[in-house]
DNA sequence: TTAAACTTTCAATAATTACTGAAAGTTTAA
DNA sequence: TTAAACTTTCAGTAATTATTGAAAGTTTAA
């Protein structure tokens, strides 16, 4: 395998595993594009590489701008953006998980505390729904908080929680 | 807000959930209803409560089935069949950990290796891939790890969890 | 200023994904 | 057996989501 196939086979894959932490495919590509670029690239830059347009790159790089891996960066003597993402995975990892708790994880919290709060009427069928909703609730948020703790640790967050957890 | 309507919002909030677990709305949905319900449901019942049709309600069961969430189950005196959910959160939880990291985490981890493991030709471009993908395949093999290690401690594995990263 | 160089927006369209319903398949009771 | 009761399959269709490209908007250099 040699570096163009190499390089397109991590791009795709990327790309088709941006579901996996919540984004779409032309985002999780780009930013997969800049990961192992060795220099801040262009819009131009994307589009061609990509094989995508200019309203999509332009869309999907707002977005990872929003979520905080990406960045525009000015070369200087260039008149035209240029973006680059966060290089280092630990903190990478570290944006994603703080990002996916606030929007996702958090609304859902919100909703489990609603419905699980309901009057309790004496029927079996409430009672189920309190139940296990209010299991639902506390797991959500024992997750959201274990991976929040794990990811404030700042340096080789990944490193401690794993021997911690060895114990 | 009485049990129906905390009902309807607790299956429609975790069906449009499903994409953060991986697994579309319907399916979300069918567990979401038997996972509230008393006693098991039939096809009928969940087409009706869902408003689904039969070949939907089919098609996602069985993979209900597949990722080991839903249940058949027999109902003496009944010819159809009847269905249940894992009713305990943590064991819910264990085995969508589990598959995900089969269906998902582990191809990628064999892609991040190939792609990692090209040959070193000395130009720039090609040292960032192999450092740039080492460090992605690291990571994700770490994290894989310490979900199945989480995962593993079978009883009570989330508190467990926490305890430990609290030190 | 202004016009060239660049970016953003968004309506139209394409691609993908989910859903339906009827036909084919299977099981069971008589 | 057979026919009623049930489940599965899958081609067609609907719904959703992503993408394009051109017009509108913005910035900068002269």
């Amino acid at each position: 395998m040699d570096y163009t196939e190499a390089k397109d086979k991590f791009i795709s894959t990327w790309g088709s595993l941006g579901s996996l932490w919540g984004i779409n495919k032309a985002m999780a590509q780009i930013q997969a594009l800049l990961f192992i670029s060795t220099k801040p690239l262009s819009m131009e830059d994307i589009m061609e590489e990509l094989k995508i347009s200019r309203g999509n790159t332009s869309m999907n790089l707002r977005q990872l701008m929003d979520w905080g891996i990406v960045t525009k960066v000015l070369v200087s003597g260039e008149r035209k953006e240029f973006f680059t993402t966060e290089k280092d995975v630990q903190e990478l990892a570290r944006i994603v998980a703080k990002e996916r708790s606030r929007r996702e994880i958090r609304p859902v919290i919100k909703v489990l505390e609603d419905v699980s709060s309901i009057k309790d009427d004496g029927t079996e069928k409430t009672k189920e729904l309190i139940k296990q909703t209010k299991a639902l609730n506390q797991l959500t948020q024992d997750l959201d908080t274990l991976m929040n703790k794990m990811v404030n640790q700042k340096q080789n967050w990944l490193t401690k929680s794993v021997l911690k957890l060895m114990k």
